[in-house]
RNA sequence: GCUGGGUUAGCGAAGUGGUCAAACGUAGCGCGCUGUAAACGCGAUGGCCUUGUGCCUUCGGGGGUUCGAAUCCCUCACCCAGCA
């Protein structure tokens, strides 16, 4: 993998990059759509190549408990397999150990050799290791594999945040030992490299992250990711916290992923941050759950509410894509509150074309140098933002 | 016209003397969802407020029995079925 910064600005830590890997390029800042089994839920890859999807995601997790990456293997490969040809990152399964475990009981328990899974589909036990899990992403054919993290809820006491830090820089250590034992890096469709993304633990403390950053930074990952910050949190003050505390100590040549983030707004502020990389199953989820972003402000609003009932205007009228082309706030509504499938799929789409036109219209800000500008009004609750965003932005 | 069945919250539908402001479903309303066990989950839903083991008004209309009626009786209206 290959990562080419090509603009920097004076007032901002928001860079435009660059990222080749062996299923090809994109573009960052980038929004990862979210395939958790094998597939955006309800979108087909050329809508979401027509949506300006450049990577989409994949877990380690789901896919091993089901078909398993054996036969993905076989049938050649996440990409090929489902006839997405750029690239796939996949997570490794750090989130179901929180999501099936640290929230629920008996599911899931994470020790210091790895994690133990109940399988939520048929209740077998499975266990993760650092290593098995690089085993598993390997045979999915993923472009950027993310190492076993432990992930603990953000609200967890102090002490348990702790060992997660320790935990996830142990397991740091063992997964580049065996990503670079089993030269897993290598790709025998491409020239170029796989990745391997180390992820920084901490919760909302400043001092475990600088600790955990220190611990993840000192090895040779392609990528930094910055994990357990969009989970449990009880506002978007804890995300701004957990990265703006260490967003300057990131290591610069080198992408940063943010995990799990996140709604609009998020992204800016992000961005800003100097977050070059995002994953969130909001676009999808609330889609599905009949909700959809208006372009004007980012507002969040859900189609069920009667008041659209009679609304023959376009879902977003800001909006350009096909769905807000084509169809109206009422037929959409009639076939959300219908039942009709048609309906999830219209504002999944909807939804992540709002995503992903707002992070090209954040590329193209900051080529232009436009980027804390435009964006000013999002950026005004960071430490970055403002101690010297827009003290520099004014000079 | 006769006989039988029915009429309960927006709709559907329980309840057949007190524990009923009335189960449940649905519609409508509100809230939540951030590395997807998520086309999901939670809440309120007769009115009022001082939000309480609070007050007021309800179970087609009217009348009655009873300490007490959505529940029993009479009557009227309407609906359904069968017979004429």
């Amino acid at each position: 993998m290959q990562y080419k910064v090509r603009k920097t600005l004076p007032d901002s830590l928001a860079r435009l990059g660059e990222v080749t890997t062996p299923s090809g390029k994109f573009n960052t800042p980038a929004f990862m759509p979210v395939g958790t089994q094998g597939a955006v839920k309800t979108l087909s890859p050329w809508e979401l190549e027509e949506l300006d999807a450049e990577i989409i995601l994949g877990n380690t997790y789901h896919l091993h408990i089901r078909p398993g990456e054996e036969l993905i293997n076989n049938g050649g490969g996440l990409q090929k397999w489902s006839s997405w040809n750029k690239p796939i990152l996949t997570d490794s399964g750090g989130y179901q150990a929180y999501s099936l475990g640290a929230t629920r009981q008996n599911s899931a328990k994470t020790t210091d050799e790895g994690v133990k899974f109940s399988s939520h589909i048929d209740g077998k036990k499975l266990f993760f290791t650092p290593e098995s899990v690089l085993d598993i992403q390997h045979k999915l054919g993923s472009d950027i594999a993310m190492v076993l993290d432990d992930c603990p809820p953000i609200e967890t006491d102090k002490a348990r945040v702790a060992i997660g830090v320790k935990r996830t820089s142990d397991w740091a250590k063992r997964s580049m030992d065996y990503w670079q034992k089993q030269n897993y890096a290598f790709s025998k469709n491409s020239n170029e490299t796989r990745a391997l993304f180390g992820i920084i633990q901490g919760g909302v403390h400043e001092d475990l992250r600088k600790v955990s950053l220190e611990a993840i930074q000192s090895l040779p990952f392609d990528g930094i990711a910055i994990g357990g910050v969009a989970i449990e949190s009880e506002g978007k003050e804890k995300i701004n916290f957990a990265v703006d505390s260490i967003a300057q100590l990131l290591d610069k040549n080198r992408p940063h992923y943010l995990m799990g983030v996140g709604e609009p707004e998020d992204l800016i502020r992000m961005v800003h941050l100097g977050m070059d990389m995002f994953d969130c199953v909001i676009p999808t989820r609330f889609a599905r759950h009949g909700a959809f972003w208006l372009k004007d402000g980012y507002k969040r609003v859900s189609i069920e509410n009667s008041k659209y009932r009679d609304d023959f205007g376009p879902l977003d009228p800001d909006c350009s894509c096909k769905i807000c082309k084509n169809f109206s706030r009422s037929y959409l509504r009639h076939l959300y509150v219908s039942g009709e499938t048609f309906a999830l799929r219209a504002l999944s789409y909807h939804n992540l074309a709002l995503i992903l036109g707002l992070m090209q219209e954040i590329r193209e800000s900051i080529e232009s140098g436009q980027f804390t500008n435009k964006y000013q009004r999002y950026l005004v609750h960071l430490k970055y933002g403002r101690e010297e965003g827009r003290h520099s932005a004014r000079s």
